[in-house]
DNA sequence: CCATTGTGCAAACATGTGGTTGCAAATATA
DNA sequence: TATATTTGCAACCACATGTTTGCACAATGG
């Protein structure tokens, strides 16, 4: 429970990716987000508080009322561990144009 | 063990999220791979098991040895995930974009 | 043929994870 | 003030996870 979180683990798990996605719309309560699960709030609220801890989500206290809201720049931190890759399959796809284009010319 | 393995849950561990980094660049056997790792090489070959599972390495036998190769078009699905977000993150920078337009145009 | 090398698989273990139940604190409502 | 609502936190539980150790099997080399 206490150990150091990380955004990899957290989008780990199916629920929490629904959370993510519900959430990413609009700020929800933690009532309101455990009636779209067939879960209980308590457990709901155990994942906000993985995706809080990771920085994911932030809370916007409103009266009783706590809305939680998606940080959508930290979903870049994914979209930049995912940019090392996309350099690969874009250099193969390049490739695979040039294997392309030299069959071409070989067609003349 | 048994349980049905997801692309989400396979790069959650840093380990694995090191050896997909590591396989990217060229095929490796588990024991080039295990030596660039702090851990026995069955820990590493049960993490190129989960990797297999869900599809995102293949493997290559080479005489008795076994080159593990990242299969980057998987990577692709985690890419695919973040476009939902990548909408929502370049609607609200066009947001940005108009506000600080109106504040020139309030500025004139 | 026999020893070595590369590998996967199974058992055992400590720890992590997601879930539930129960309770306490704070805010709103009568 | 008394009650209901919204929420977080702690304890507990079954099961998943990552690691190690030990073993089996196939391919290579003497």
């Amino acid at each position: 429970m206490d150990t150091r979180r990380d955004i990899f683990q957290a989008i780990a798990d199916p629920t929490r990716r629904a959370i993510i996605t519900l959430i990413a719309i609009q700020a929800m309560t933690p009532n309101a987000i455990a009636e779209h699960f067939d879960t209980t709030r308590q457990a709901v609220s155990k994942h906000l508080r993985i995706l809080t801890e990771c920085e994911l989500v932030t809370q916007k206290q409103q009266g009783r009322e706590i809305y939680y809201q998606l940080e959508i720049n930290k979903m870049k931190e994914i979209d930049k561990w995912l940019n090392q890759f996309r350099k690969i399959w874009q250099t193969r796809f390049d490739q695979l144009d040039e294997v392309l284009a030299t069959m071409k010319n070989k067609a003349k």
